[in-house]
DNA sequence: ATCTAGATTATAATAATTCTAAACTATTGA
DNA sequence: TCAATAGTTTAGAATTATTATAATCTAGAT
């Protein structure tokens, strides 16, 4: 458990103010034994859930995307209508449930490391990001 | 290259009868050499160019959305605000060049077959995909 | 305490996608 | 061959996620 005012020092470190919105979103995100994936209308429904006052969704939007760049938070790869974000920012891997939409992190031991042989000129790699896309095994294939 | 009454029978097979719009966006797709990837608004453009009239934005959804699901175009996992698609339905990776968010293939050398150790009980997987992500080497992380 | 750059906010704007319901057409079978 | 019909196409409206705007507010510096 990090303490509130060890969020503002992580705020100010990342060189972000640490306004109270973005100390009440670490909590909602970060104040937690487990990592998880959440779209920003999760988080929307999370906070005004543990809160009184509520946070404007143009702020939500813009906190998450400053988080991201500052690679507090990371971006999930899926073809979906919505983004998906991960609290757990270290390289894993995912499945992703097509029947219940929901996303599985893989750790360590769930996917040999890829092994890129290709590299492109000027260019240098990002990520490497596997998504497993997984469904029931006795439905028809839709 | 493949001749318009062969689509007609392929779509037969598909189970999806031959309208004119579906034959021609077969021509489209499917009538080249190599592969590429789209999004709706590039197929549409690529229609436009190709055709005296016009096919619908919704057909084209439909339409897409019907190959997809017969296994004729693939979606890729991508987040983005646009669906990326494959005339490449064969197992293949991709590296997506962050700076002009070009999709390039990788082939079968490139990239080591994805060993996976883990499997989710009652759940198949249908398909393993990876994305690595290239952006310009000189430029600071933005 | 005051100033100011950076943040927050409500709302409008945008853009991709899906929905709707009417018109159209490929196929079936009489 | 032709009518019936189930499946398609279509334009446009509706929906949804996300971004832009511009006014107000506030954290941190002086």
């Amino acid at each position: 458990m990090v303490k509130n005012c060890n969020f503002v020092k992580k705020l100010r470190d990342l060189g972000l103010r640490p306004t109270k919105q973005r100390v009440k979103m670490c909590e909602v995100l970060f104040n937690r034994e487990k990592t998880f994936h959440f779209t920003i209308n999760d988080l929307v429904k999370m906070i005004s859930e543990e809160m009184n006052e509520k946070i404007s969704l143009a702020t939500v939007y813009n906190t998450v995307h400053a988080f991201q760049k500052k690679g507090y938070l990371k971006e999930i790869s899926i073809n979906s209508d919505k983004s998906y974000f991960d609290t757990n920012t270290s390289v894993h891997h995912h499945f992703y449930d097509e029947d219940t939409h929901q996303l599985i992190d893989c750790d360590e031991n769930d996917i040999d490391p890829v092994n890129i042989k290709k590299n492109i000129t000027g260019k240098k790699i990002n990520s490497v990001e596997v998504l497993v896309k997984v469904a029931s095994d006795n439905q028809t294939q839709k």
